[in-house]
RNA sequence: CGCGGGGUGGAGCAGUGGUAGCUCGUCAGGCUCAUAACCUGAAGGUCGCGGGUUCGAAUCCCGCCCCCGCAA
């Protein structure tokens, strides 16, 4: 007789890398994942090159079936679904909203992971919400999927912190692996009988908007700790950018200076070897900058070529 | 054919027809108790690749390759 966790026929839903991570280690856990369910190849790049998700190849390594509808709505794939016969199915960042006729279509439920203690930052963002808001810890949330958007019930949730210099990307990888395993952990439970879910209590639930290129602009007449988590928390994509001689300028790493700075808001300056802008509150030290058009480098290799940045404005 | 910027010594840039320059770094020497500071000197470039125009091309024309910002 095969051991508890294999005997279910699990359909995994999931598209970027955070997705894949979970995705290997639900299969080293030994789970029976009978299909992987990811978003369709997307043209990425300036080429526009059709690439599979991050997802989509892992369960490839794994000899996994993969599935990538273009619509769950017109029930084409809840048919499809159907015929894997699933126990259960696991929902990590998939990417699309299930149709209510999905739910209720698998034995065990739908399973999400979401990366927050919800109900606080449900939706899209939680994670980089959780650092724009300067937050010391947040947590990864095992639940069952409800029709609105992570509102059912909690299996079990884990509080994870959120060490103060640390950039969204970074953090990500750290909550894919710890909620992985938290998962692994849950499920065990949740199948053998052990956890009953809980409501969530709706009148505590706030929202993660998602971010957009427009919230990553600088606005630098802010204190100097939020500039600081807003651009921890944008990371790379969408990034945090200022203009500089009406060019884009993209903050890629910077760290809060400890000097006192009352130069003009966004006035560029070098102190101490540090190519620092002026906030409303403190000064930013630049580490890591890429202008429009160039590559991404260090402050201080930018200066080289570009001596007039000093003393400049930024906006 | 989505829009746009760019490829120049190790790095970042200037240089738009007449023998390639700046900042940083590197190396050597000097100053200093000392230094990532300062002074002096040196090395280091087929100017992305191929072709064309010209007495002469980094610079103008044609083709190709590569990098990046935006949009998706």
């Amino acid at each position: 007789m095969p051991p508890e966790n294999q005997k279910q026929r699990i359909v995994f839903f999931g598209t970027p890398e955070i997705a894949a991570e979970t995705l290997r280690t639900l299969r080293k856990a030994g789970f029976n994942i009978i299909g992987a369910v990811t978003q369709p190849d997307k043209p990425t790049g300036r080429q526009g090159a059709l690439t599979p998700p991050p997802a989509k190849v892992t369960a490839q390594e794994l000899s996994i079936p993969v599935f990538q509808p273009a619509t769950l709505r017109d029930g084409v794939f809840l048919n499809q679904l159907r015929e894997l016969r699933p126990d259960l199915c696991i929902v990590i960042s998939y990417g699309k909203i299930f149709p209510p006729e999905f739910l209720n279509a698998v034995p065990l439920g739908f399973i999400n992971v979401h990366y927050s203690l919800l109900p606080k930052y449900r939706g899209a963002s939680p994670l980089q919400t959780a650092i724009m808001n300067g937050d010391k810890e947040s947590g990864v949330t095992v639940a069952l999927l409800e029709p609105e958007v992570d509102s059912g019930p909690i299996l079990d949730q884990k509080k994870i912190a959120i060490p103060g210099d640390l950039y969204y990307e970074d953090l990500l990888k750290e909550y894919g692996k710890e909620g992985a395993e938290f998962l692994v952990v849950t499920l065990k439970k949740y199948l053998s009988g052990e956890i009953k879910p809980q409501k969530q209590d709706h009148a505590q639930a706030t929202l993660a908007k998602v971010f957009t290129r427009d919230d990553g602009r600088i606005n630098w007449s802010r204190p100097v700790e939020q500039i600081y988590n807003r651009v921890r928390a944008l990371g790379l994509e969408p990034g945090t950018w200022t203009t500089w001689n009406g060019e884009t300028l993209k903050i890629i790493k910077a760290h809060p200076a400890t000097e006192e700075n009352h130069d003009d808001i966004g006035m560029v300056s070098e102190r101490d070897g540090n190519i620092v802008v002026s906030t409303g509150h403190g000064s930013l030290a630049l580490e890591i900058i890429q202008i429009a058009g160039g590559r991404a480098m260090s402050a201080k290799e930018f200066i080289n070529g570009k001596k007039d940045f000093i003393g400049s404005v930024l906006e």
